[in-house]
DNA sequence: TAGATTGTTAATCGATTAACAATC
DNA sequence: TAGATTGTTAATCGATTAACAATC
């Protein structure tokens, strides 16, 4: 160890996962406060409403700066602004829907997406009666053409709304055209390359985990987690 | 300490509910194996499916009984039969589906709810020009009248597809009619008593999880995890 | 029998919580 | 200033993994 000579790099650990999880949740709470008109929280304050601890949102948010002011707590504008540009939302993003059966109509025509940054780009489907046919004002497209859109507009984000039988080949096709993170509502679990982030919404698994408790008339803790 | 006197209760430790959550997809995945026409399955051709670690899936069965065998892995039907036992499968579960606008009516003609021990019992609305009108053979009705067919039909699960602003007054309802456990679309979270579940469908927050990652190109570990 | 795989224990790893000095 | 609340450290808690004796 060269005497004098401080190299403690100090390396700047990656924050977990888990963490990368709740800042969504602590962003839209945050975005509800502004509409409320309230420009100044605590983390006790903020942790209530989303039922997390005040020290975890301190933690959390510590892996990424300085935030709060002590006695104060946080700028509620400011706070948001910040989560935001981690979460990487200072702009949009595109994302190519693949599957436009009920939930997949359901899923282009919800609101929600545009207004947080996330812009249905195309909508794919295989039926050849449904191609050519229009969701509000977007043409379903035939997923034949998926791989030339996501190209020609660099898409990386994709939603997956197709039966269990063909979420793979999907996902593989979604890959190999440069989609590097999608989220499957198809009840499979999903081989990818590394460098692919899959994620999952899989309503019938978590109400068969609810049906555990319901059956035995358990009472516990984890009952209202946020994250689940 | 009395002394001969062994009071080594052994008390059985309630499973971890993260072990809970991870069930509904090894019985999903022993579904799949079983129409594929495979009988045996070992720990680690399982965990390899759903990218789980053998280890795990043994450890979190352990909790439960012993299912296997030394030298052979599990006999899939009985395993599978085992799982829904556990889970409250053996017998179908009336669900309210309270919200009936564009995803709460994919929700109603989901087939795979019905198919996994999930019945919409009652579509409920408070538009007036929905209620009385059919989704397929059901028709909506007036969230007024929740109160009576949940009390009527003992119903203890619920699905939440309403707007963010009304849907803790929807849950505080809901709870209040005889609910014990809900599954929620709205991004909010939700205030319960204790004895109540709850649990959250949240693609927004979910693809604003996959966004920081994205706007960073990294690639990790936790990039196709079965549970999120 | 030899090979395979379980169930379980102990070790490791990681996440949450508690506590408090710093400071607004 | 006194009171409040942050950011951070250390302690605790909990979950995952590795390893292996038991045994099919």
């Amino acid at each position: 160890m060269a005497i004098g000579v401080e190299v403690d790099v100090d390396r700047m650990e990656a924050p977990p996962d888990v963490v990368i999880r709740r800042l969504p949740l602590y962003a839209r709470s945050l975005r509800y406060l502004l509409q409320e008109g309230i420009e100044s929280v605590s983390s006790q304050e903020l942790g209530d409403r989303i039922n997390v601890t005040a020290a975890q949102i301190r933690k959390d948010l510590s892996y990424f700066g300085e935030f709060g002011k002590q006695g104060i707590g946080y700028d509620v504008r400011k706070l948001l602004q910040q989560i935001e540009d981690i979460l990487g939302l200072s702009h949009e993003w595109p994302v190519a829907l693949v599957g436009i059966g009920h939930l997949g109509a359901a899923i282009a025509r919800y609101e929600g997406f545009r207004q947080q940054g996330i812009r249905i780009a195309g909508l794919f489907d295989s039926n050849p009666e449904k191609i050519g046919t229009m969701i509000d004002d977007m043409p379903i497209l035939s997923f034949d053409d998926a791989d030339t859109v996501i190209k020609e507009q660099g898409i990386r984000l994709a939603i997956i709304a197709v039966p269990a039988q063909r979420a793979q080949e999907v996902a593989d096709r979604l890959v190999m055209a440069g989609v590097r993170a999608i989220l499957s509502y198809a009840p499979t679990v999903l081989q990818v390359p590394d460098g692919v982030w899959v994620r999952y919404i899989d309503p019938v698994a978590v109400l068969h985990s609810m049906t555990y408790y319901l059956a035995r008339d358990v009472s516990g803790a984890r009952q209202n987690d946020p994250e689940t």
